[in-house]
DNA sequence: CTGAAAGCGCTTACAG
DNA sequence: CTGAAAGCGCTTACAG
């Protein structure tokens, strides 16, 4: 069992005040180089550590950000993207010696909420991360009442007067629909996710200025990102006859579905009908075809959140490098439109 | 931005002191229930919330759990378990009001331990949860050193002196290799994980002690958990000719690399080899053909995980319920053994 | 360049 | 049942 080690033992046996000790080994101005050497080795010879309640307490930041993710736990374990994006925020978070509360609160609505109280309330973090905005996001004055630092994720509500870091919307959905442009679809379905969220509103919204500068129809369906949902809904709008020759799905999951459906119904694909995933995984590569999807970079973007964040709690100019073009992994879920 | 409420602020307002206000607020002895309701009352209208900082520089818990996730991000990203896993443990922590930190650094040897070093040492959490165990894993003399409370999850190392959570690891084993006995297979293959995670070393022999009650004979081989290595490694040993006729992988994407190297070896699957996963995912329901496999109810193990740490916290005996018995998903990928 | 002191917001013996 | 006081381990003006 470890002694606690504290700045008064330190003091006590360097015969120097806790003051002296605390400047030196903070690197403020106040001792000289030799004291804070002879500091500095002694703590470390001692495996001091700064008490992390006792540095925030007396105002100092927590050194924690935190994250409330309200997705269905089961969705969150078949999407790698949470994962990924994930592994971006910490390896962020790492460099700059930021630890990381995460909380999965389910999709009870405003459980999240109880949460960013009492973070806030409790001190426990320094700022936290908003994914999965919806329109009139009530976390949005929430963490403006409470004073709780945040930045936006994912999508940019206009006029959010919060920080945000944003895929390359755009480019994305041009990627997308110019490669089935290429292919000669005319008419195609985007199969999107919940529509109260905000991205996804985006995302239909660009699709579909896409499509319009090139004379593609698009009919938008509304999925929750499960592959038994995606599949029902394309069963269904196959039994009103044809029409699109391809389908955008907003996640690999969905995109699953899709295919499978297509399969059910004696569609090929892609001679038939083409598919797309707005996320790319695994699950796409190994799909039976292997399903054509975007690249968006999933762990550049969880670092560019985290990034953005701890610039706010440092009180310093954003310097969001911007996103990364995403790329289209081309595989055989895409082909020619069907004469 | 809200204004700080302190318990100050409480006892001012209702001319208490301090102390009697503290008392209320935690439920102790040593104020009339009149009183309490009147403390307890005005907190909840003026939002107190303690200060974390402030509890825990008094001696208090941290009211936070530690977890050092050491496996490669991509792997973490393609495998569910993981995910599924800490979902689990969250529902637990959220049940006893404990929040999670989270920390991914890596397969770098060593930089895991200098989390729980700093942890402890800052005082940021009550206790950690130790997955992916090795032998003579260093993390267990380490907390010990370091008075940190720690469970040991997913295997038990004899002697290891933590408390354990193990998964039903005799009945995983044989559910496998009986599932393969009955369909006349003698002779398989068990691609394992890492042989220097100690889980993978007693899978191995518990795969080869229900095969030696059973007649059969098993080959291992090391993979790393990544399909390409998986179908490498298949490849390999099929060019050695025939023999085995059934293989276990160790994980979902192991056992999508072996199904891909049985494809490109135009081997059939389940004509001339079977193949099973000792995890069950999307990926396995998807495959081509669909992959029997062993789900573990990783959500379960996550939460009975958490459970025990949170009992070696609280000092009080540890009530693990025991493993929730695995279930076999017989699917497509294993048939009758060839004559 | 260094030291004595107050304060952060709680908890907890100790008196009354 | 209630109050005054010390203490947890830091940081930070303020004197010297």
């Amino acid at each position: 069992m470890a002694e606690r080690v504290t700045i008064g033992d330190l003091a006590q046996r360097l015969g120097l005040s806790k003051a002296s000790v605390s400047y030196a080994l903070n690197g403020r101005p106040g001792v000289s180089a030799e004291t804070r050497a002879r500091v500095l080795a002694l703590a470390r010879e001692l495996q001091w550590y700064p008490s992390s309640s006792a540095r925030t307490l007396s105002g100092a930041r927590t050194g924690v950000v935190g994250l409330v993710l309200s997705r269905d736990p089961d969705l969150l374990g078949t999407e790698p993207y949470y994962m990924l994006v994930l592994s971006g925020i910490e390896s962020a978070l790492i460099e700059a010696e930021y630890g990381l509360l995460l909380r999965m609160v389910g999709t009870e609505p405003g459980r999240d909420l109880a949460v960013y109280e009492r973070w806030a309330g409790e001190r426990r973090v320094d700022g936290v991360m908003l994914f999965d905005q919806r329109r009139d996001d009530p976390r949005i004055p929430l963490v403006r009442h409470l004073g709780l630092p945040a930045v936006l994720n994912g999508a940019a509500e206009p006029g959010a007067a919060l920080p945000a870091v944003v895929p390359d919307e755009h480019g994305d959905a041009d990627r997308v629909v110019e490669h089935l442009r290429d292919l000669g679809h005319r008419r195609i379905v985007h199969l999107a996710g919940p529509s109260g969220l905000l991205h996804e509103q985006r995302r239909d919204q660009l699709v579909r200025a896409a499509a319009d500068r090139t004379g593609i129809v698009v009919e938008t369906v509304e999925g929750d990102y499960t592959m038994g949902t995606a599949e029902r809904l394309t069963t269904e709008r196959l039994q009103h006859g044809p029409g699109p020759t391809a389908w955008v799905a907003s996640n690999d999951v969905m995109a699953l579905g899709v295919v499978r459906a297509a399969a059910r119904a004696g569609m090929d694909v892609p001679g038939r009908m083409s598919v797309v995933s707005w996320d790319d995984s695994l699950l796409c590569e190994i799909g039976a075809p292997p399903i054509t999807a975007l690249d968006r970079h999933p762990r550049d973007f969880g670092r560019r959140c985290a990034q953005a964040l701890l610039a706010v709690i440092a009180g310093t100019p954003d310097e969001d490098t911007g996103p990364r073009p995403s790329e289209l992994r081309v595989r055989a879920s895409t082909g020619p439109a069907p004469a």
